[in-house]
DNA sequence: AATCAAATTGAAAACGTTTTCAACTCGATA
DNA sequence: TATCGAGTTGAAAACGTTTTCAATTTGATT
């Protein structure tokens, strides 16, 4: 964008046609001639044209780039979605711009703001909430907007989900399954209709079908963090909890630790199902039983969705249920 | 950006100034009457107009975005650079398009031409090697660029990096300090500087102090994977390494798991020293010793230089080595 | 009241590409 | 040869903002 930068007016005038031509051939237009195609083709690469792709946004209101909203990349369970969501926007051409939230609603309104200013053609949110702001936000955009790994409690939003519901219900039933009768369920915060109207659903659930009392005792709230599950272990034991359903790898993670750094054993003593299935299940000892969530895929797909409703396809379900399972490792009997 | 969206001319309009005014007023410009500014500012709010950040960087040639360029997302300890990288930039008002380069070559020549058609104002590049092509691109490129986490051999390019040769020397003598005779370097590719010319350089600088013998068949390469470093443990036991210097904290896992897995004992049987002081060498049991990085400060450093070098601001040092340590932990004596 | 300098404002060009629609070209047909 | 329809091309406007420099305004001074 300095003196020496050609433009498309520089290859026009050394091919001897118009700017309009240029950009036929620079856009794979069919209305041109092989013999004007090639002579373009040729000064195009003779001077190494390189298109601005700022320039082509404005003009064309399509600027190839995606709003990617992540509550903290450094998240294993956020950062592999997010991989899912880059792979796939690279394969149809777009780029993301990535935005960390911190789960923040004034920065997540903040950041939306940002990312309509850069007219991204759609946004991919990730996060446990949206805050009536972001809501808001979100009814009077015109760009496409998809959930990935974040429910509409209010169903208006496209999604890409796994049913965590029957998730937490089998995690909880297997547990129970053991012979567990304290089972406990650790969360992140309950104000979240993820954890309080989905998660805590199914945890609810078991427990009825086992006949089993729900124990408010039982039931933890916390940050994500591995720090906070280290310091749950007392107060797990102070309830005489033998197994929980927790809700984030790195949090389960820090209670399995905390409980064995206790001198306790697991899953003897106390069993523990997690809800990602990261790759640090596999790395922690015992390695952790957990949900299986297709992370990868939960990304993939939500960013495959968004581009259906950039490109007014045909879409199917705005609402996208992927599988889940239940993988058992040495962190349950 | 349709019919409804309201433009600068409407503003202009409104208030019943020019657009050169209404630019002067959402620019923070101060040649405008207080007066004039306040009429200006009413009618932004009452049309809610929100200025098209595309238009703008056309017009002042600013777009107010940075390229990062990173392995993969997906990685700890890139993930956690990535994190210090945005936080740095958000600060400055920049916002990171951030692509994955998979450290294939090609890719990354790609993903950096892509960059640059989006006129981003700066880049930062992680990764391990800086390829022939990929350094072309960089020389031709009149926009500033800097390495984090990621040497240059040629030291032609600003770059924030701890000393990577001293922080492994350290990390050696520990171990040889414990009575180590057969130390393992488990590297990712010598053909990268950064591992051939840097970290195992430290590595042989150990040996020589300590007056032991270099070994080849004490060095492994390897990519750095769990499973890579799983399946490690074999080779590892048949040259009877007793310890190991390990330059990644995933790799890391997967060798100390391997060696816990076939019945050894860590520390007592294997020592194990990592790199980058990931949140990980405290999950994993035993928590392990590592060379300590500041990993979000590499990114945040880094994004702070690309800011001065963006600004034509004074930069006193374009190669920036932030401090390291030696974290013990429970997988050394 | 006239002058001057500083502050403010506006018109128009610039930024680099895409799009639209009229004009032109080309080849086939009568 | 003339006509017609399809294909190709170009001129100019569009996209929405910033910048530049001339014109205008304002306030202070003589």
């Amino acid at each position: 964008m300095d003196k020496q930068t050609v433009t498309i007016y520089d290859v026009a005038r050394e091919a001897d046609v118009s700017m309009a031509t240029v950009s036929r051939v620079v856009n794979g237009n069919p209305n041109v001639k092989p013999a004007t195609r090639k002579k373009v083709l040729d000064v195009i690469e003779r001077l190494d044209y390189r298109p601005n792709a700022v320039a082509r946004g404005l003009a064309s209101k399509k600027t190839t780039t995606v709003g990617v909203i992540i509550p903290d990349v450094t998240n294993i369970y956020f950062s592999a979605l997010a991989r899912g969501i880059d792979d796939i926007a690279m394969m149809y051409k777009y780029n993301i711009i990535l935005t960390n939230s911190d789960e923040n609603g004034r920065k997540e309104v903040q950041v939306l703001n940002t990312l309509m200013a850069k007219q991204v053609d759609g946004i991919v949110f990730m996060g446990n909430d949206i805050s009536d702001e972001v809501r808001k936000e979100f009814e009077r955009s015109k760009t496409p907007i998809v959930l990935a790994g974040c429910v509409d409690d209010q169903d208006k939003m496209p999604s890409v989900n796994i049913d965590y519901t029957a998730a937490v219900e089998e995690a909880t039933k297997n547990l129970i399954d053991h012979g567990n009768e304290r089972v406990a369920f650790v969360s992140g915060s309950l104000d979240y209709p993820i954890n309080r109207d989905y998660r805590l659903k199914g945890y609810k659930q078991a427990l009825k079908k086992a006949g089993l009392r729900y124990d408010e005792k039982l039931v933890f709230e916390t940050d994500y963090s591995y720090k906070a599950g280290q310091l749950l272990q007392p107060a797990l034991q102070s309830v005489n909890a033998t197994a929980a359903v927790i809700g984030d790898d790195e949090l389960a993670a820090g209670v399995m630790n905390g409980v064995t750094d206790a001198g306790l054993n697991v899953p003897e003593d106390f069993e523990i199902i997690t809800s990602n299935d990261t790759k640090l299940t596999e790395m922690v000892r015992p390695k952790m039983s957990s949900i299986t969530q297709p992370l990868y895929d939960i990304g993939a797909v939500a960013m495959r969705l968004l581009t259906k409703l950039m490109n007014n396809e045909p879409v199917e379900n705005k609402t996208v249920l992927l599988p889940y399972g239940l993988m058992k490792r040495a962190s349950t009997h």
